[in-house]
DNA sequence: TATGTTTACTTAACAGTGTTAACTTTTTAG
DNA sequence: CTAAAAAGTTAACACTGTTAAGTAAACATA
């Protein structure tokens, strides 16, 4: 493997970029991106051991770009519910603007991950500590058990998830206006919670 | 394209469903198939299309178990909110259950199902309807707009859909029980349901 | 029974895929 | 200026879905 910091490496990762997002993951091959790159195919084998170890680069950079605007939502809102609802809006926002990343992040048989068994899903935790510390907020009373909120920001990301999937894939009845659609699921995200907090206080 | 009722094509969608579910969607070729019908791999092309028009068989096979079970989960019992709590564990249940038919039926990009527009996703909103009859059971005094309760399914299925996906795919962090993520999810889709309903009355 | 026609099916081939091994060119070091 | 290491290439393998052309079987008609 050459060195990290290369030019024709970092042209490769631009040229896959762009290809996934303009012609869409499933068109995205190796010597299409060679082609682009201007080079052979096999050289892209110089700077990533293979293709999984290529998307799991362009899986980074999504993770990193979701994590970068949830931060960032969660350090300009401080009341745990508007945070918590901002939070969700921006996941499923994240989700709806980047559907070919999005789609590469979490393709449903991740396989293309079973080589990074350490790190695999380390940073896609990272978003959900987000939510639970904002959801461990509303407890202050400290009656939930240890490990509970983790439970339900996985419920919350997982409402989140099937919604963001449902409108990508063109699921969604086109009857229904996809911002409508989000609203509800967020609100009944929010709903849930009211219980949640009642107990809480 | 031969008829429909052939010995053959019922060879081929048997050997093409048992490939599916023991080796899983990844590893389904048209050479492996006909490899165990016994027949050629160009064979195949005349009970079908194309290897789209074979997934869609199996697609349809899978969304007509699915169906078959919520009608009668609908059909045992009455109590709307008992009713659409069993339908939710049901639908969970099919996804996990059989998770090599959920991932084919709910593939994210469906350029499988593009030469069926008419019909694409009819079967998928026949259960839809399901879920929306059952909410609009607690529509009595009618405050609600038309088609309210039909985006309200939506969001349910969304939740349950990202629930079934983040299990199958193992992204559910393996410290949570899988059942109690399961619970906590349709959890907080009944929960909702209360703002829902207390208003309804 | 023999002939022609449709149906069923196969082989060969094409263009594409990820990936490896072997070879060549370029760069670097002594 | 030469030897070694790095960078990149071409050829090939084993796959993939799919099409065109050819063959074998079944069937209908005279």
């Amino acid at each position: 493997m050459s060195q990290f910091n290369s030019e024709l490496r970092r042209l490769i990762l631009d040229e896959a970029r762009h290809l996934m997002i303009t012609q869409g993951y499933n068109s995205l091959s190796m010597r299409k991106i060679a082609s682009k790159a201007g080079c052979s195919a096999t050289s892209i084998y110089l700077y990533f051991r293979n293709k999984d170890d290529l998307l799991h680069a362009l899986i980074e950079e999504g993770f990193e770009m979701l994590r970068a605007r949830l931060v960032e939502t969660a350090a300009t809102i401080q009341d745990p519910l508007q945070r918590l609802e901002a939070l969700c809006r921006e996941y499923v926002q994240f989700g709806l603007l980047n559907p070919e990343y999005y789609e590469v992040m979490f393709l449903l048989r991740p396989e293309h991950m079973e080589r990074y068994p350490v790190e695999k899903f380390r940073r896609a935790r990272k978003n959900l500590e987000l939510i639970t510390d904002t959801l461990n907020m509303f407890d202050r009373g400290g009656q939930y058990k240890a490990g509970d909120a983790y439970v339900r920001a996985h419920a919350i990301t997982a409402s989140l998830h099937g919604a963001v999937v449902l409108v990508n894939a063109g699921r969604l009845d086109v009857r229904i206006d996809k911002s409508i659609f989000v609203d509800t699921v967020i609100l009944q995200i929010m709903q849930s919670l009211k219980s949640y907090t009642i107990q809480a206080h």
